[in-house]
RNA sequence: GGCUUCAUAGCUCAGUCGGUAGAGCAGAGGACUGAAAAUCCUCGUGUCGCUGGUUCGAUUCCCGCUGGAGCCA
């Protein structure tokens, strides 16, 4: 099995500093496991690496998108798996960098997503509708009545697939030989860096990145997905004070570093660092004494 | 100084015609196989400001005190 090191952790906690850290030391090259970083001209947001951040390790699967282009993890997965291949080929070291959960696993383990569906717009129902249609076709569905989304999810699969969702195989096979390793601090530490994070991307120019973007008109999933730009409209359309959006985005960014501890807890079998903020290089000489 | 009004969960507030109380937000936990920084689920004991009185029983009524707001001087 091709072996693969993966980085995870929550928002805030220093990824992309220990990412480069261990390329350098392993002859590896970075892939972004960020769902929102694979698009461009959202950075500041998004926490992306500079280039000056990069230190010339080569960094792959950001800013490949439009803001209008869908992306998903069916996507995600074929383009890990092309990376890690060639990468190979190079006789380097890939390391997975990110904070999408959801998109790693899919991609180091055998979930199937065999070919492009085709999809269906149900705007026009209710979600009531739309959960009772969906108790006709998949009278076993586990999908909460409330949770839209997954609800068009199984419609969408069952159209396209001809088989109710719920008899979908789920399988837990792991594909590669992965090096989990997960940053990790305690919470009321980590809230206060997200806070004062958003405060520096506020410093440096996320409201005219973010007013750049509202005045494109685009409205897509990749627009309206990432914290730190949709909780600044209402400021541009003058329904809401700065002071509140900015409180939004570190809220909803608190929110999501929780979120995101859930799934690394419960779905991975991941090594945890706690991270030295104060001296960093001890956290990085640890981890690269585990995995050497 | 006088009058009025407010004081209940970390925050904003509801409520108890007297039988020790409940929402939203925050916070915590969880789910997750094609929107995942998304979406959804579960979890609410707190000297009901302090002191005394009436009462079988007061957070609820009454006296006083403290603090905030408003009006009059």
């Amino acid at each position: 099995m091709e072996k693969v090191i993966v980085i995870v952790g929550p928002t805030a906690v220093g990824k992309t500093a220990l990412s480069i850290a261990i390329a350098k030391q392993l002859n590896g090259e970075i892939i972004n496991a960020d769902s929102t970083q694979v698009y461009k001209y959202m950075n500041i947001a998004t926490a992306k690496a500079t280039p000056e951040e990069q230190e010339g390790i080569p960094h792959h699967l950001l800013d490949i998108k439009e803001l209008e282009e869908d992306y998903s993890v069916y996507d995600f997965q074929k383009d890990v798996r092309k990376k890690i291949q060639e990468i190979h080929q190079r006789g380097k070291m890939p390391i997975l960098v990110g904070g999408t959960g959801f998109y790693i696993k899919a991609a180091l383990y055998d979930y199937q997503f065999d070919h492009e569906e085709v999809k269906e717009n149900y705007e026009d129902y209710t979600t009531e509708e739309l959960y009772q249609q969906l108790l006709q076709e998949d009278p076993q569905t586990e999908i909460h009545p409330h949770n839209r989304k997954r609800i068009e999810r199984a419609l969408t699969y069952i159209k396209n697939h001809h088989q109710p969702y719920s008899e979908k195989e789920k399988t837990e096979t792991c594909l590669y030989d992965v090096t989990w390793i997960g940053l990790t601090t305690d919470r009321e530490t980590l809230y206060n860096r997200i806070n004062k994070r958003v405060d520096v991307m506020l410093q440096n120019g996320l409201l005219e990145e973010a007013k750049m973007i509202y005045s494109t008109g685009i409205r897509s999933k990749a627009v309206m997905t990432p914290i730190g730009y949709k909780e600044l409209f209402p400021y541009f359309d003058g329904d809401s004070s700065l002071e509140e959006c900015i409180d939004k985005i570190k809220q909803h960014s608190r929110n999501y570093a929780k979120r995101q501890y859930t799934w690394f807890r419960n779905q991975m079998n991941i090594m945890w660092y706690d991270v030295d903020f104060d001296n960093f290089s001890n956290t990085i000489q640890k981890v690269l004494h585990d995995i050497k």
